[in-house]
DNA sequence: GGTGTGACAACAA
DNA sequence: TTTGTTGCCACAC
């Protein structure tokens, strides 16, 4: 059985999202089989080392907005990314409701792994 | 091992 | 819609 530690389950599990989707804290702490730690999910990305290309950019608050005040350095870069991959952003927010990662089987059974 | 903190979420005004 | 409050719980001190 593969242990990882629940940062290491929240960059596998963002590393799934696909390009051109987004999704939300609370729904990679689900995925990473860590129910109602959405605060860690954002905690951890803090955390990422720069050498995993996790894909940070695609996790946004239930809301979709970006997590950082609009016109941070951060949130501008954020912006960029997603754009660059397809996702409209206004004023520092994505339409969920079009954009949204829905998993399917195939990252469910991948989830397994853990 | 108590306390404060956080790239959040849900709910109340 | 926007802002404030509360719940949440792993982590760093």
């Amino acid at each position: 059985m593969l242990v990882l530690s629940s940062q290491q389950k929240i960059w596998k599990t963002v590393q799934l999202i696909p390009k051109g989707k987004v999704a939300t804290y609370g729904q990679i702490a689900d995925l990473a089989g860590l129910p109602g730690r959405a605060r860690l999910v954002g905690k951890s990305l803090g955390n990422v080392p720069s050498e995993l290309h996790v894909p940070w950019y695609r996790v946004l608050r239930s809301t979709g907005q970006i997590a950082f005040p609009a016109g941070t350095e951060q949130s501008r870069t954020q912006t960029g990314y997603l754009q660059q991959e397809g996702v409209a952003v206004f004023n520092n927010k994505v339409k969920l409701k079009s954009f949204q990662w829905q998993p399917d089987l195939g990252e469910l059974l991948w989830k397994l792994e853990f």
